[in-house]
DNA sequence: ACGGTGACGCTCA
DNA sequence: TTGAGCGCCACCG
């Protein structure tokens, strides 16, 4: 049984509540949470993530819309998001202000 | 206890 | 416009 901060449980919490088809950010899942300057440390929790396919940390990209990165690889992140009907190109996510979802 | 690192973000030049 | 630097928090050794 591993023990998870409360910080870290939001954060996944966040993360699984983004829809199908829709993109996050790690500044709006920090937002979320509570805090706007978390970005990182979100980005160090899905990093650090113990339910990787339980939570959709996938749909989680950069605030500028970039993949951002991917503990399974950038490039399998790019392919999942094209799966899920999000566009990527050149690492970036076609009309990502109007996918990004809030919550 | 401390310092360094990291899937980021914003501001300034 | 593009590029570089600084600041933010949480986690690991």
């Amino acid at each position: 049984m591993k023990k998870i901060s409360a910080f870290r449980q939001k954060v996944y919490k966040f993360t699984q509540l983004i829809p199908k088809g829709r993109v996050s950010t790690y500044k709006e899942l920090a937002l979320a949470i509570g805090d706007k300057n978390l970005a990182r440390a979100v980005g160090n929790a899905l990093n650090a993530n113990p339910f990787a396919p339980t939570v959709p940390c996938h749909r989680v990209v950069s605030s500028r819309g970039t993949i951002g990165g991917y503990a399974y690889g950038e490039n399998k992140k790019r392919v999942i998001l094209k799966k899920e009907g999000v566009t990527c190109q050149e690492g970036r996510i076609k009309d990502f202000s109007t996918k990004v979802y809030k919550f």
